[in-house]
DNA sequence: ACCTGAACACCGTTCAAGT
DNA sequence: ACCTGAACACCGTTCAAGT
């Protein structure tokens, strides 16, 4: 539905414009973002853009560099650290960024592990972060743990949130009906937690993060003042 | 060729005994171990397990299904937190378990994004982990924080050691083949990190698990005793 | 009850042909 | 230079038929 719609009012529009390998990676997330990385195929990409699946192939190798290089188009969307000498709020601001980019691109957090080619954008984002590190005092050492640390905190966090079963927002139904299925007595701390955590008013699970974020940030900050 | 060999020695014997949901799931690790979750298809787990593809269809409706079954499998393979009264111990022994399993089986990260359907293995795990938090004090919610802090990180990690394109033994050939191809001057933090860490001889990623994991056990540790 | 051959609607990709 | 139709070797899955 809103796929047609998307090719209903660009097509005029988007005809006279030539593919390019740019019009093809934005295209590419689009699908992505509307029907999973499953619904991700030439043939659908192609339609996406009003071409024939073969045209693709003139601007991209394979899909192998399409998904490279969508990755890459994913991380250029997350904010880079500002040079700020507060590097801890630097840090936690592009986190926030991080996090809610991989929100808006589920399949793109998952996407990473098999990626191992990375862009432009990619190297640039991590060289700031390390930059911010260095430029606050961290050695090099301690500056590859924060970062190992903060990113596998982000990226698993958005893991997590990805492969919840429900949108934040409508959290309850479902888990009522999990926890339906399952016998409350061989699960009872699971069951616990759903009853009176996560099915109480106003739960999200998006707050969790920031809870984890704060402990690394307050522990990297007591490491790095304590050298 | 490792794939071939397992065919040969066990054919007669896999031959005999009559094709399970168990024996199905076991044969979709061993593909996936072997090739990644791109190899496995009906059709080469069916040629492991010496059946025809259709075969598999009376032990499984659906491929979706053969995924959430070996997802619950590599949870299974995770240990169990044990009931010791000093939760910070069983839960870093518990962590490492886990990062050592889904070492071992690269494709289960990514995957379990898209699994919305846990099985039995799955949520005994999960209460076990709650339930060695609520014993040692922790309030429910600060039970769910710690759950969910903890797990992300150990995801993340396993996410980003799967990604490596190297394995942490061969390190600087592959990471020296990397800082070659980008201008070092681009990329100032990066090559000084690469160059200065990464390449030192002994080198590990794996080593900067271990960080991470302590800063977050103490970070715990201290919410709680102040709680 | 368990297995299977043939067939269907899909994939990514190649190749030779069109403008 | 850019696009494409037909074809190839693959997918997951269905259905009717075998033992």
């Amino acid at each position: 539905m809103g796929h047609e719609m998307s090719a209903n009012t660009d097509v005029d529009v988007e005809k006279r414009v030539p593919l390019s390998r740019d019009r093809l990676l934005r295209g590419a997330i689009v699908v992505a973002d509307a029907g999973g990385l499953g619904s991700l195929t030439m043939r659908s990409l192609a339609q996406e853009l009003g071409v024939k699946p073969m045209s693709l192939y003139h601007h991209v190798a394979n899909k192998e560099e399409i998904l490279d290089g969508i990755i890459d188009v994913v991380f250029s969307e997350i904010e880079l650290p500002s040079a700020d000498p507060d590097w801890r709020s630097a840090m936690r601001h592009r986190a926030i960024s991080a996090r809610g980019v991989l929100g808006r691109h589920p399949w793109a957090t998952s996407l990473m592990e098999s990626r191992t080619n990375p862009g432009h954008a990619t190297l640039r984002h991590h060289d700031a972060v390390i930059g911010v590190f260095r430029c606050a005092g961290f050695s090099v050492a301690m500056a590859a743990h924060a970062y190992s640390l903060l990113d596998a905190y982000i990226y698993g966090f958005a893991l997590q949130e990805a492969g919840l079963p429900f949108d934040s927002k409508t959290a309850p139904e479902v888990a009522e009906a999990i926890l339906a299925r399952f016998p409350t007595d061989e699960y009872p701390y699971l069951a616990e937690l759903t009853t009176e955590h996560v099915l109480q008013p106003g739960y999200d699970y998006g707050n969790e993060f920031g809870f984890g974020l704060d402990l690394i940030l307050d522990g990297l900050e007591m490491l790095q003042t304590t050298d």
